[in-house]
DNA sequence: CTGAAAGCGCTAACAA
DNA sequence: TTGTTAGCGCTTTCAG
């Protein structure tokens, strides 16, 4: 009798002797081919459950040049918005068969760069990017490579890769539009590092508010903070200090949000009555707040889930005839802008003489 | 000219071509062997650069028997407490070489059940599990298998895996006896799903307070939530319908206490002049919460460490002759129990008639 | 110091 | 309907 080693998964030449056919055989069987007689194919089936064996998704990716593997890097997974990207891109490649590997380059770009080696030395079918701060060369470098990749988020400048963005410089503008509607005309803005694209856009975005001139007098003072809770409290405490009369605080996230929230209050500032805070992103953290943050929602699961069908596309694509085309200029339809809500909660209200 | 197909990345074939030398000799120069002529050294190493040669990791699987990938499994990316596992996993494997493939349940067995066999379709050198409801016949499965695997704050009933556990049971204990010891004597509890193995083991630490004879007329009151701070909000309205006396509420997570804090607030209930509230986890937003709660934390990251420290040696040990200790009992050191440590904060405090 | 050759586990012509 | 064979891209004896 013909024993396995110990330690040793069941291979397809295991299965076909026990099933005595050939391993041709037995691989038509597990791709469930119609061309195998009924009595073979149970023979097989019995030998299959007998030694336990699962094919080798190692041996499977060397002959047919396809991993079925996803990478997805990201910023930061112990920030909240996150989860909810990985989330969206793990359930659409599972829908198709497809794993992910995940890269969290814990805000730090040479770990990111090691990454991206290490998923084209893993030979992904594809790579998803959603990170805030995408260095330049890296974007340059991934443009020369040959497996596809879609950003989540953000750009890379210089390389045309397709991207799904929200759109923040609108994102910016409802946030401020909202506080300058109430009447607010001494706002601040906490935004993030300039590394980061999207807070320049809503930078942007809340500057277009402020010069549509459909408000008069307001006033604008800008600070920058680092995304994170902790970060934000002393750039709460800067922008009071350079505006000591602002009555609304945009914020570049709602981590930055939790952050003024807290600050404010170690103040004795009241929100919303005596300051408003409006902060980005929607986490579910923000409804959970006291008082709730009114917070500008992106379609995050839209993100990740248009990432993927995009790079499926962009590989099944890649087997057609003449495929050259990622040498031509990339279209614009490559870049794709979602919309933005403001959700409205407990943090704004009228300011305090109003 | 021997141009390369388009869209085909260079093998180890192209390089030893270009370079004019066999394909174990750019093997060896690759792998570092010293046995290689410094001169012949150079002329792979410039065919290597020439054609942005970078070895096919699935290749070297197959070859190699090893994948340097982890499979980690969790129940909910979602919820804050598991990004820290998935940092502190991903931290370590990547410090030795190894990226990690990254399973979300989603909370769904069947889910869980399909990724499960993935990773081993995968032949990932080790899987770490970090499930807060392992299904019994998956720990069955599991210890079938080949590959190593490690539990973290989980057990497999019956099947005896290494594991690395949080001291539930102290929590729970410490979470009681602070309210206990604060002169609380009518305390709610709110529970996750049995399903949930530390659910139970935090409800037995309470019981030991309460059991313990040193805090006299104690009366306990336990009802289910469901670890989400929505679920949690009907969870406190039944716990407050069954015992309207209660002026200390233990929550089995951090997000349950969210989801208390907010149904208290509600119902005009101060925190905690009227009601304490402890949470568990000690997750970030705990601390950002107003007021701040008080939680029993984990050691997260050790965990995760532990996890593919323990993973890696494994595969090492395998390695070695007549290794199939595995067929014996595993022993008492396979399974690790981590302290906890309680974080008092706002949201506790004596009952309202001290 | 270097090359030839075998083989990791699988699939896909091509024959039979 | 089934088997034979030739690789996928790499490493590693074993010769030279």
């Amino acid at each position: 009798m013909h024993n396995l080693e110990v330690g040793r998964s069941a291979t397809i030449s295991d299965v076909a002797r026990r099933a005595g056919v050939s391993t041709a055989t037995v691989s038509r069987v597990i791709s469930g081919s119609t061309t195998v007689r009924a009595t073979t194919r149970a023979g097989v089936l019995a030998a299959v459950e007998a030694l336990g064996y699962r094919p080798s998704g190692v041996a499977r990716s060397l002959k047919l040049r396809t991993t079925h593997t996803l990478g997805l890097v990201v910023t930061d997974i112990a920030n909240p918005y996150f989860p909810q990207i990985v989330r969206a891109v793990e359930d659409a490649a599972l829908e198709r068969g497809h794993t992910v590997l995940l890269c969290d380059s814990a805000d730090d770009p040479s770990r990111e760069e090691t990454y991206l080696d290490l998923l084209i030395d893993r030979r992904v079918d594809g790579i998803v990017i959603a990170s805030s701060g995408l260095q330049a060369r890296h974007g340059d470098w991934l443009a020369t490579r040959t497996v596809p990749v879609v950003l989540v988020n953000c750009t890379a400048r210089g390389a045309a890769l397709p991207a799904i963005l929200s759109d923040n410089r609108a994102g910016g503008r409802l946030a401020a539009e909202h506080v300058l509607d109430l009447g607010h005309r001494r706002i601040g803005h906490i935004s993030a590092p300039p590394r980061n694209a999207a807070a320049g856009d809503r930078v942007a975005g809340i500057q277009d508010a402020v010069d549509s001139g459909r408000y008069p007098g307001v006033e604008l003072t800008v600070v920058e903070g680092d995304g994170q809770a902790e970060g934000a409290e002393a750039a709460t405490l800067a922008l009071l200090e350079r505006a000591p009369g602002v009555t609304a605080i945009l914020c570049y996230n709602d981590l930055t949000a939790v952050g003024a929230l807290r600050t404010l209050r170690g103040l004795g500032r009241r929100v919303p009555e005596d300051v408003s805070v409006v902060g980005y992103d929607d986490i579910p953290l923000a409804a959970w707040m006291e008082p709730p943050i009114t917070s500008v929602a992106q379609q995050t699961s839209a993100m990740g889930r248009w990432a993927v069908e995009r790079l499926l596309e962009r590989m099944a694509g890649e087997d057609e005839p003449g495929s050259d085309r990622r040498q031509l200029g990339e279209r614009s339809e490559n870049v794709v802008l979602l919309p933005v809500e403001l959700c409205v909660r407990g943090s704004t209200g009228p300011p305090p003489w109003a």
